[in-house]
DNA sequence: CGAATATCCTAAGGTAGCCTGAATATCAGG
DNA sequence: CCTGATATTCAGGCTACCTTAGGATATTCG
């Protein structure tokens, strides 16, 4: 579960572990209208995923999920089709607006990387990330 | 406005310049129930200070204000008395409840920034403590 | 086959955290 | 003393985000 995680994250991560509360963040124009959404982005996998796995994922009622997706379906961001291993269930799968929707992001975020970069130096930077990992792992 | 800040507080600072919505943190058992009230208790004279001045900190509607320090006067943290030098202005005045959250708050903090020391080293936190500052500053 | 299980949907409800609009009281200046 | 600005309050509304409840349908298991 280690994974790599950029500056921006470790810093919320870290900030979440002091004991704050933080909304999922909202970066750049790619991302969809609402921060909840990004629920949806952060977890859906390239096949597609289930509405009660999203919901597990998220930590929220399928209900909710299930809302979540409308919105997301309806802005034509994901589409939901038949499971073709279980006819009960649905997969909600990106579209090709929901990819570049995604791609816009990661783009978004490489730009504050890179001016985090540009303001620390890469040392520095580096220096910053070791740091809040040593927070990550202690918490 | 460059104050000193302590590190929890350049985390989010730094979090939300990268362009991440944050919500207020609630630090410890001593902070009311809600995340918003810390805009009353982060603001507050102690002398007191009128409705209009903390919306305007805040950031917010008077009403919407309002409505805040009626819970918190609720809950004993603060009083609203007449001010004497404008009859149409109310004072908010934290209360010894109130003086005493606060304190408690401070407290909490305080223990984290140990924890961080603790983990970082006291050179470590320093070098995060720079390095957020140069973040911070170059925002 | 029939019962239990899994998936999904609709509907209704609730809270937090804001907003606008309008009423009332007071102040400050000519 | 009239006028326009300022301070507060009441009333009503809105969005985001989540819940519980109930029901439809499809699948798997004994």
């Amino acid at each position: 579960m280690k994974q790599q995680l950029n500056t921006i994250a470790m810093l919320g991560q870290a900030y979440s572990l002091l004991g704050f509360k933080i909304v999922d963040g909202v970066v750049g124009a790619g991302f969809p209208q609402k921060p909840s959404h990004s629920a949806v982005f952060a977890q859906i996998r390239p096949e597609g995923s289930r509405l009660t796995e999203l919901a597990r994922g998220a930590n929220i009622t399928p209900q909710a999920m299930g809302e979540l997706v409308d919105e997301l379906e309806e802005l034509e961001y994901v589409v939901r089709r038949p499971d073709p291993t279980d006819r009960r269930a649905k997969l909600v799968v990106l579209t090709d607006k929901g990819r570049a929707c995604i791609a816009a992001g990661i783009t978004t975020i490489e730009g504050i990387e890179h001016r985090i970069t540009e303001t620390l130096g890469a040392h520095g930077h580096r220096q910053l990330r070791t740091l809040l990992r040593k927070l990550l792992d202690a918490g």
